[in-house]
DNA sequence: CATCTATATTTACAAGAATCAATATACGGG
DNA sequence: CCCGTATATTGATTCTTGTAAATATAGATG
């Protein structure tokens, strides 16, 4: 089987507002919301995304990740791959290397789910 | 061994700002805040956690839970407990029932560690 | 095509966590 | 003081996950 870089994420989405502190949460939208703070739930995980975050392009080659973390590069790999298919990283190849990006927008909607609804009038 | 209702809560400070997404993210920090994203990374915590946050006074008696839920008694005193480790709930004993509230600070810590920092010129 | 570098995958294993049954503790009422 | 209700804890079990060694794949280069 050939290697697919290009690979479809998973977006959470809501018809209307994010509904965790709104009361109306279900089983199915709770299990997909877990996931996604299941993957910021490592140590690891968050000081990769930390890094990817600082460069200037929110932008890191793979092997220098594994050089900066003490960490074996399967290991590297795994959670990287973790971090892409729950939609917070976008994958490029260039050459022969792979670049990791970061996906704002998947923080932001995990911010938004964080934020008390507001009552409207 | 009396059962202790007040406990000190877990709270997360930083000296200025939230350094997840700044980069500087130390192993302890990262580790410290993978523990609150854990706790938010189970289907069930967070459903208990919506169901508070919907309540009037964002409070609920316990067994109200169990009731609402299909999950054993003691399988949910299990989960409010890890979210009050973690500062999530408060806890407050009246009468026989005991009472959890949200802590609303504590979601928005987490908010402002999801936050990309504003550039200071 | 051979080889080197970079990354992913497979496999195995140890540690952690979610769940529940059984039991213990705490409180209020009679 | 005994009993019923409410909640917590303990113990056991099963499932998940983080890690690394070994291996595979992919691209570049000579």
């Amino acid at each position: 089987m050939k290697t697919t870089i290009a690979k479809v994420a998973n977006p959470i989405t809501w018809q209307c507002c994010p509904p965790l502190l709104a009361g109306n949460l279900t089983p199915a939208q709770a299990e997909a919301l877990a996931g996604m703070f299941r993957v910021l739930g490592d140590p690891t995980r968050l000081q990769l995304l930390s890094l990817i975050a600082a460069q200037p392009h929110q932008e890191v080659k793979a092997c220098a990740l594994v050089e900066t973390l003490g960490l074996s590069q399967p290991t590297v790999s795994h959670h990287l791959k973790v971090m892409y298919e729950a939609g917070l990283l976008n994958r490029e190849r260039r050459g022969t290397g792979i670049y990791y990006r970061l996906v704002p927008q998947c923080l932001t909607m995990l911010r938004d789910v964080l934020t008390p609804p507001t009552p409207i009038y």
